[in-house]
DNA sequence: GTCTATACCATGATAGAC
DNA sequence: GTCTATCATGGTATAGAC
Protein backbone atom coordinates (compact mmCIF):
# COMPACT_ATOMS: atom_id res chain seq x y z
CA UNK A 1 0.00 0.00 0.00
CA UNK A 2 0.67 3.82 -1.16
CA UNK A 3 -0.40 4.63 2.32
CA UNK A 4 2.62 2.44 4.51
CA UNK A 5 4.85 4.10 2.53
CA UNK A 6 3.84 7.64 3.70
CA UNK A 7 3.59 6.54 7.09
CA UNK A 8 7.35 4.94 6.91
CA UNK A 9 7.86 8.40 5.58
CA UNK A 10 6.34 10.87 8.24
CA UNK A 11 7.76 8.30 10.76
CA UNK A 12 11.21 8.61 9.34
CA UNK A 13 10.72 12.22 9.02
CA UNK A 14 9.89 13.08 13.21
CA UNK A 15 12.55 10.72 14.15
CA UNK A 16 15.17 11.90 11.87
CA UNK A 17 14.58 15.36 13.10
CA UNK A 18 14.41 14.54 16.64
CA UNK A 19 17.12 12.11 16.95
CA UNK A 20 18.97 12.48 13.74
CA UNK A 21 19.53 10.40 10.70
CA UNK A 22 22.68 8.35 12.05
CA UNK A 23 21.04 8.12 15.31
CA UNK A 24 17.72 6.58 14.11
CA UNK A 25 17.45 2.35 13.42
CA UNK A 26 15.32 0.89 11.37
CA UNK A 27 14.00 -0.85 14.66
CA UNK A 28 12.91 2.78 15.62
CA UNK A 29 11.05 3.64 12.42
CA UNK A 30 9.30 0.23 12.58
CA UNK A 31 8.08 0.55 16.02
CA UNK A 32 6.72 3.90 15.44
CA UNK A 33 5.00 2.16 12.23
CA UNK A 34 4.19 -0.23 13.54
CA UNK A 35 6.19 -2.91 11.27
CA UNK A 36 8.47 -5.71 10.83
CA UNK A 37 12.07 -4.66 9.82
CA UNK A 38 11.93 -6.78 6.88
CA UNK A 39 9.07 -5.31 5.21
CA UNK A 40 11.21 -2.09 4.67
CA UNK A 41 12.63 -3.61 2.30
CA UNK A 42 9.52 -4.04 0.05
CA UNK A 43 8.97 -0.10 0.42
CA UNK A 44 12.63 1.55 0.23
CA UNK A 45 15.92 -0.24 -0.73
CA UNK A 46 18.44 1.38 1.47
CA UNK A 47 18.04 3.60 4.35
CA UNK A 48 19.27 6.48 2.23
CA UNK A 49 16.22 6.10 0.14
CA UNK A 50 14.17 7.09 2.91
CA UNK A 51 16.49 9.84 3.75
CA UNK A 52 15.66 10.87 -0.18
CA UNK A 53 11.76 10.52 0.73
CA UNK A 54 11.76 12.31 3.71
CA UNK A 55 13.81 15.02 1.75
CA UNK A 56 11.14 15.18 -1.11
CA UNK A 57 8.62 15.20 1.63
CA UNK A 58 9.75 18.18 3.29
CA UNK A 59 10.24 20.12 0.00
CA UNK A 60 6.86 19.19 -0.45
CA UNK A 61 5.54 20.46 2.53
CA UNK A 62 8.39 23.39 2.31
CA UNK A 63 6.43 24.81 -0.73
CA UNK A 64 3.03 24.51 0.76
CA UNK A 65 4.09 26.33 3.32
CA UNK A 66 5.66 29.18 1.51
CA UNK A 67 2.48 28.88 -0.42
CA UNK A 68 0.13 29.33 2.12
CA UNK A 69 1.97 32.46 3.66
CA UNK A 70 1.73 34.26 0.45
CA UNK A 71 -1.75 33.46 0.45
CA UNK A 72 -2.60 34.71 3.61
CA UNK A 73 -0.17 38.38 3.64
CA UNK A 74 -0.57 40.26 -0.23
CA UNK A 75 2.02 42.27 1.61
CA UNK A 76 5.27 41.20 0.62
CA UNK A 77 6.73 42.78 4.81
CA UNK A 78 3.57 40.43 6.09
CA UNK A 79 4.84 37.51 4.42
CA UNK A 80 8.54 37.73 5.79
CA UNK A 81 7.01 38.10 8.90
CA UNK A 82 5.53 34.87 8.61
CA UNK A 83 9.28 33.83 8.17
CA UNK A 84 10.08 35.10 11.32
CA UNK A 85 7.23 33.90 13.13
CA UNK A 86 8.10 30.19 12.76
CA UNK A 87 10.87 30.80 15.36
CA UNK A 88 7.75 31.21 17.61
CA UNK A 89 5.42 28.99 16.16
CA UNK A 90 7.57 26.22 16.52
CA UNK A 91 9.46 27.47 19.20
CA UNK A 92 9.40 24.25 21.63
CA UNK A 93 10.95 21.71 19.11
CA UNK A 94 13.18 24.67 18.00
CA UNK A 95 14.14 24.51 21.72
CA UNK A 96 15.04 20.51 21.64
CA UNK A 97 16.26 19.70 18.65
CA UNK A 98 16.66 23.06 16.58
CA UNK A 99 16.05 23.79 13.39
CA UNK A 100 14.84 20.71 10.44
CA UNK A 101 16.70 21.68 7.92
CA UNK A 102 19.81 23.34 9.45
CA UNK A 103 20.60 20.13 11.89
CA UNK A 104 20.06 17.92 9.32
CA UNK A 105 22.29 20.06 6.39
CA UNK A 106 24.82 20.08 9.30
CA UNK A 107 24.70 16.04 10.09
CA UNK A 108 24.55 15.75 6.07
CA UNK A 109 28.00 17.97 5.51
CA UNK A 110 30.09 15.88 8.60
CA UNK A 111 29.37 12.79 6.56
CA UNK A 112 29.94 13.72 3.71
CA UNK A 113 26.23 12.57 2.18
CA UNK A 114 25.65 13.17 -1.16
CA UNK A 115 21.97 14.15 -0.27
CA UNK A 116 23.18 17.48 1.51
CA UNK A 117 22.99 19.25 -2.12
CA UNK A 118 18.96 18.16 -1.51
CA UNK A 119 18.90 19.49 1.78
CA UNK A 120 20.08 22.48 1.32
CA UNK A 121 17.71 22.79 -1.69
CA UNK A 122 15.24 23.99 1.38
CA UNK A 123 17.02 26.66 2.58
CA UNK A 124 17.19 27.63 -1.67
CA UNK A 125 13.17 27.40 -1.80
CA UNK A 126 12.75 29.75 1.65
CA UNK A 127 16.16 31.92 0.11
CA UNK A 128 14.24 32.55 -3.24
CA UNK A 129 10.67 32.94 -1.55
CA UNK A 130 12.24 35.60 0.52
CA UNK A 131 14.41 37.29 -2.12
CA UNK A 132 10.98 37.65 -4.04
CA UNK A 133 9.30 39.51 -1.49
CA UNK A 134 12.19 42.20 -0.65
CA UNK A 135 12.41 42.78 -4.25
CA UNK A 136 8.61 43.28 -4.70
CA UNK A 137 9.62 45.87 -1.32
CA UNK A 138 12.06 47.72 -4.03
CA UNK A 139 15.06 46.25 -2.40
CA UNK A 140 16.08 44.56 -5.80
CA UNK A 141 19.93 45.71 -5.85
CA UNK A 142 20.15 43.67 -1.84
CA UNK A 143 17.43 41.36 -2.10
CA UNK A 144 19.55 37.87 -2.14
CA UNK A 145 21.33 39.57 0.93
CA UNK A 146 18.62 40.28 2.74
CA UNK A 147 16.98 37.22 2.64
CA UNK A 148 20.58 35.01 3.33
CA UNK A 149 20.81 37.47 6.23
CA UNK A 150 17.62 36.85 7.79
CA UNK A 151 18.14 32.62 6.95
CA UNK A 152 21.29 32.77 8.76
CA UNK A 153 19.72 34.62 11.50
CA UNK A 154 17.30 32.32 12.32
CA UNK A 155 19.62 29.66 11.92
CA UNK A 156 21.82 30.87 14.54
CA UNK A 157 19.04 31.80 17.00
CA UNK A 158 18.06 28.13 16.51
CA UNK A 159 20.86 26.65 17.37
CA UNK A 160 22.12 28.94 20.28
CA UNK A 161 18.74 28.37 21.59
CA UNK A 162 18.78 24.79 21.41
CA UNK A 163 22.62 24.50 22.86
CA UNK A 164 20.99 26.48 26.10
CA UNK A 165 17.30 25.51 25.82
CA UNK A 166 17.15 29.18 26.31
CA UNK A 167 12.94 30.19 25.41
CA UNK A 168 13.62 33.50 26.51
CA UNK A 169 17.37 34.16 23.99
CA UNK A 170 14.44 32.69 21.39
CA UNK A 171 12.23 35.20 22.20
CA UNK A 172 14.11 38.32 21.87
CA UNK A 173 16.13 37.20 18.89
CA UNK A 174 12.38 37.25 17.11
CA UNK A 175 11.65 40.26 18.49
CA UNK A 176 14.78 41.30 17.23
CA UNK A 177 14.20 40.58 13.89
CA UNK A 178 10.70 42.46 13.53
CA UNK A 179 12.73 45.27 14.21
CA UNK A 180 15.51 44.61 12.19
CA UNK A 181 12.70 44.02 9.47
CA UNK A 182 10.51 47.43 10.47
CA UNK A 183 14.26 49.02 9.92
CA UNK A 184 14.61 48.11 6.89
CA UNK A 185 12.05 49.15 5.36
CA UNK A 186 12.90 52.46 6.31
CA UNK A 187 9.95 52.28 9.23
CA UNK A 188 12.90 53.37 11.53
CA UNK A 189 12.43 55.06 14.91
CA UNK A 190 13.51 58.83 15.73
CA UNK A 191 17.51 58.74 16.34
CA UNK A 192 17.47 58.13 19.93
CA UNK A 193 20.50 57.78 22.90
CA UNK A 194 22.76 54.92 22.75
CA UNK A 195 20.62 53.47 26.15
CA UNK A 196 17.16 53.39 23.91
CA UNK A 197 18.52 52.23 21.07
CA UNK A 198 20.26 48.80 21.24
CA UNK A 199 21.60 48.02 18.32
CA UNK A 200 21.45 44.27 19.33
CA UNK A 201 17.49 45.23 18.87
CA UNK A 202 17.72 47.53 15.54
CA UNK A 203 20.64 46.99 13.95
CA UNK B 1 51.58 7.60 29.15
CA UNK B 2 50.07 10.62 29.67
CA UNK B 3 51.02 11.21 26.40
CA UNK B 4 48.97 8.62 25.05
CA UNK B 5 46.09 9.63 26.66
CA UNK B 6 46.99 13.16 24.95
CA UNK B 7 47.24 11.53 21.41
CA UNK B 8 43.76 9.85 21.61
CA UNK B 9 41.58 13.06 22.97
CA UNK B 10 43.39 14.99 20.04
CA UNK B 11 42.50 12.86 17.55
CA UNK B 12 39.18 12.27 18.69
CA UNK B 13 38.70 16.32 18.67
CA UNK B 14 39.44 16.45 15.26
CA UNK B 15 37.30 13.14 14.19
CA UNK B 16 34.93 14.50 16.52
CA UNK B 17 34.83 17.57 14.53
CA UNK B 18 35.04 16.13 10.93
CA UNK B 19 32.65 13.48 10.68
CA UNK B 20 30.61 13.99 14.50
CA UNK B 21 30.35 12.01 17.68
CA UNK B 22 28.48 9.18 16.41
CA UNK B 23 29.65 8.50 13.56
CA UNK B 24 33.59 8.62 14.77
CA UNK B 25 34.10 4.73 15.84
CA UNK B 26 37.09 4.10 18.11
CA UNK B 27 38.37 2.12 14.92
CA UNK B 28 38.63 5.17 13.96
CA UNK B 29 40.51 6.88 16.34
CA UNK B 30 42.92 4.28 16.96
CA UNK B 31 43.92 4.16 13.33
CA UNK B 32 44.50 8.03 13.55
CA UNK B 33 46.58 6.85 16.62
CA UNK B 34 48.56 4.80 15.76
CA UNK B 35 47.11 2.04 18.62
CA UNK B 36 44.66 -0.85 19.36
CA UNK B 37 41.43 -0.54 20.07
CA UNK B 38 41.81 -2.81 22.54
CA UNK B 39 44.21 -0.81 24.10
CA UNK B 40 41.68 2.07 24.57
CA UNK B 41 40.30 1.17 28.03
CA UNK B 42 43.49 1.61 29.95
CA UNK B 43 42.96 5.09 28.98
CA UNK B 44 39.27 5.99 28.53
CA UNK B 45 36.88 3.52 30.32
CA UNK B 46 34.00 4.34 27.57
CA UNK B 47 33.75 6.62 24.37
CA UNK B 48 31.51 9.08 26.31
CA UNK B 49 35.11 9.85 28.19
CA UNK B 50 36.71 10.42 25.17
CA UNK B 51 34.04 13.19 24.83
CA UNK B 52 34.54 15.02 28.14
CA UNK B 53 38.16 14.73 27.75
CA UNK B 54 37.71 16.35 24.47
CA UNK B 55 35.14 18.90 25.05
CA UNK B 56 37.62 19.68 28.53
CA UNK B 57 40.14 20.34 25.55
CA UNK B 58 38.31 22.63 23.87
CA UNK B 59 37.19 24.13 26.70
CA UNK B 60 40.68 24.96 27.44
CA UNK B 61 41.96 25.80 24.06
CA UNK B 62 39.08 28.22 24.08
CA UNK B 63 40.14 29.94 27.45
CA UNK B 64 43.63 30.28 25.56
CA UNK B 65 42.55 31.86 22.71
CA UNK B 66 40.43 34.42 24.32
CA UNK B 67 43.67 35.34 26.74
CA UNK B 68 45.39 35.67 23.62
CA UNK B 69 43.26 38.02 21.76
CA UNK B 70 43.23 40.08 25.22
CA UNK B 71 46.83 40.27 25.47
CA UNK B 72 47.16 41.30 21.31
CA UNK B 73 44.55 43.89 21.46
CA UNK B 74 43.68 46.90 24.66
CA UNK B 75 41.36 47.98 22.56
CA UNK B 76 37.88 45.81 23.58
CA UNK B 77 36.58 46.49 20.01
CA UNK B 78 39.60 45.10 19.01
CA UNK B 79 39.25 42.43 20.57
CA UNK B 80 36.05 42.07 19.42
CA UNK B 81 37.06 41.97 15.96
CA UNK B 82 39.15 39.16 17.06
CA UNK B 83 36.08 37.18 17.29
CA UNK B 84 34.58 38.43 13.99
CA UNK B 85 37.46 37.29 12.63
CA UNK B 86 37.78 33.10 13.62
CA UNK B 87 34.98 33.03 10.49
CA UNK B 88 38.07 33.86 8.05
CA UNK B 89 40.49 32.27 10.25
CA UNK B 90 38.86 28.96 9.87
CA UNK B 91 36.85 29.80 6.90
CA UNK B 92 38.01 26.50 4.95
CA UNK B 93 37.70 23.83 7.40
CA UNK B 94 34.05 25.56 8.41
CA UNK B 95 32.80 25.41 5.01
CA UNK B 96 33.52 21.41 5.07
CA UNK B 97 32.55 20.68 8.69
CA UNK B 98 30.82 23.96 10.10
CA UNK B 99 31.13 25.30 14.14
CA UNK B 100 33.21 22.65 15.93
CA UNK B 101 30.73 24.35 18.82
CA UNK B 102 27.46 24.69 17.13
CA UNK B 103 27.50 21.76 15.48
CA UNK B 104 28.51 19.15 18.37
CA UNK B 105 25.99 20.99 20.57
CA UNK B 106 23.55 20.20 17.62
CA UNK B 107 24.24 16.71 17.59
CA UNK B 108 24.45 16.31 21.50
CA UNK B 109 21.06 18.34 21.92
CA UNK B 110 18.82 15.75 19.36
CA UNK B 111 20.89 12.62 21.45
CA UNK B 112 19.85 14.38 24.33
CA UNK B 113 23.22 13.88 25.77
CA UNK B 114 24.58 14.56 29.03
CA UNK B 115 27.41 16.12 28.11
CA UNK B 116 25.52 19.26 26.47
CA UNK B 117 25.71 21.37 29.23
CA UNK B 118 29.71 20.49 28.93
CA UNK B 119 29.90 21.70 25.24
CA UNK B 120 27.23 24.85 25.77
CA UNK B 121 29.74 25.87 28.28
CA UNK B 122 32.06 26.66 25.55
CA UNK B 123 29.17 29.05 23.82
CA UNK B 124 29.04 31.09 27.86
CA UNK B 125 32.77 31.23 27.50
CA UNK B 126 32.81 33.43 24.02
CA UNK B 127 29.65 34.97 25.46
CA UNK B 128 31.20 36.08 28.89
CA UNK B 129 34.36 37.52 27.16
CA UNK B 130 32.31 39.28 24.64
CA UNK B 131 29.75 40.60 27.42
CA UNK B 132 32.94 41.99 29.16
CA UNK B 133 34.29 43.41 25.90
CA UNK B 134 30.98 45.46 25.11
CA UNK B 135 30.91 46.39 28.59
CA UNK B 136 33.78 47.96 28.38
CA UNK B 137 32.70 50.55 25.53
CA UNK B 138 30.05 51.44 27.78
CA UNK B 139 27.14 49.27 26.23
CA UNK B 140 26.44 47.95 30.05
CA UNK B 141 22.79 47.50 29.37
CA UNK B 142 22.65 45.25 26.81
CA UNK B 143 26.42 43.94 26.74
CA UNK B 144 24.77 40.22 27.14
CA UNK B 145 22.48 40.96 24.35
CA UNK B 146 24.96 42.03 21.79
CA UNK B 147 27.45 39.26 22.97
CA UNK B 148 24.68 36.68 22.12
CA UNK B 149 23.49 38.68 18.71
CA UNK B 150 27.32 38.01 17.50
CA UNK B 151 27.11 34.62 19.11
CA UNK B 152 24.03 34.14 16.67
CA UNK B 153 25.09 35.43 13.76
CA UNK B 154 28.37 33.80 13.43
CA UNK B 155 26.78 30.38 14.39
CA UNK B 156 23.88 31.05 11.74
CA UNK B 157 27.01 32.11 8.82
CA UNK B 158 28.67 28.84 9.73
CA UNK B 159 25.91 26.71 9.11
CA UNK B 160 24.35 28.39 5.83
CA UNK B 161 27.93 28.44 4.42
CA UNK B 162 28.53 24.70 5.05
CA UNK B 163 25.79 23.46 4.04
CA UNK B 164 25.97 25.78 0.83
CA UNK B 165 29.59 25.36 0.77
CA UNK B 166 29.37 29.37 -0.13
CA UNK B 167 32.53 31.00 0.53
CA UNK B 168 31.88 34.36 -0.82
CA UNK B 169 28.53 34.15 1.33
CA UNK B 170 30.90 33.53 4.38
CA UNK B 171 32.85 36.79 3.42
CA UNK B 172 30.37 38.68 2.77
CA UNK B 173 29.06 37.80 6.64
CA UNK B 174 31.88 38.55 8.00
CA UNK B 175 32.43 42.15 6.23
CA UNK B 176 28.60 42.40 7.51
CA UNK B 177 29.70 42.01 11.17
CA UNK B 178 32.01 44.15 10.86
CA UNK B 179 29.95 47.20 9.65
CA UNK B 180 27.15 45.87 12.27
CA UNK B 181 30.19 46.25 15.33
CA UNK B 182 31.10 49.49 14.10
CA UNK B 183 28.01 51.01 13.79
CA UNK B 184 27.21 49.64 17.32
CA UNK B 185 29.92 51.69 18.43
CA UNK B 186 28.63 54.90 17.18
CA UNK B 187 31.04 55.00 14.23
CA UNK B 188 27.77 55.51 11.85
CA UNK B 189 28.24 57.06 8.37
CA UNK B 190 25.67 59.71 7.48
CA UNK B 191 22.40 58.87 6.88
CA UNK B 192 21.99 57.69 3.21
CA UNK B 193 19.42 56.54 0.54
CA UNK B 194 17.95 53.08 0.61
CA UNK B 195 19.96 52.23 -2.83
CA UNK B 196 23.76 52.96 -0.74
CA UNK B 197 23.02 52.32 2.74
CA UNK B 198 22.08 48.06 2.40
CA UNK B 199 19.77 46.88 5.84
CA UNK B 200 22.13 43.58 5.02
CA UNK B 201 25.34 45.14 5.69
CA UNK B 202 25.23 47.77 7.89
CA UNK B 203 22.22 47.18 10.18
C1' DG C 1 51.09 -0.08 28.61
C1' DT C 2 50.29 -2.46 24.70
C1' DC C 3 48.74 -6.28 22.31
C1' DT C 4 45.40 -10.21 20.52
C1' DA C 5 41.30 -12.47 21.00
C1' DT C 6 36.75 -12.38 21.81
C1' DA C 7 32.05 -11.55 23.81
C1' DC C 8 28.02 -9.20 22.90
C1' DC C 9 24.86 -6.39 20.71
C1' DA C 10 22.68 -3.27 17.25
C1' DT C 11 22.50 -2.38 12.71
C1' DG C 12 21.51 -2.64 7.64
C1' DA C 13 20.14 -5.87 4.57
C1' DT C 14 18.40 -10.51 2.46
C1' DA C 15 15.65 -14.91 1.81
C1' DG C 16 11.76 -17.18 1.76
C1' DA C 17 7.22 -18.71 3.96
C1' DC C 18 2.48 -17.12 4.24
C1' DG D 1 2.34 -6.90 1.39
C1' DT D 2 3.60 -8.64 5.58
C1' DC D 3 5.87 -11.74 8.38
C1' DT D 4 9.91 -14.60 10.66
C1' DA D 5 14.37 -16.12 10.34
C1' DT D 6 18.85 -15.24 9.19
C1' DC D 7 23.28 -13.12 7.65
C1' DA D 8 27.20 -10.05 7.60
C1' DT D 9 29.14 -6.13 9.46
C1' DG D 10 30.76 -3.06 12.56
C1' DG D 11 30.35 -1.14 17.04
C1' DT D 12 31.41 -0.90 22.26
C1' DA D 13 33.48 -3.18 25.65
C1' DT D 14 36.12 -6.99 28.27
C1' DA D 15 39.70 -10.60 29.35
C1' DG D 16 43.97 -11.97 29.58
C1' DA D 17 48.73 -12.80 27.54
C1' DC D 18 53.08 -10.36 26.94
Amino acid sequence: MNSTRAAIIEAADRLFYQRGYRDTSFADIAAAVGLSRGNFYHHFKSKDAILDGVIALRRQKTGELLAQWSAESADPAGRIRSFIHILAVNRDPILEHGCPVGSLCVELAKADHEALADAAAIFTMFRDWLRAQFEALGRADDADELAMHLLARSQGAATLASAFHDRSFLDREIESLETWLAHCLGDRPEPQTQGAHPCSSSC
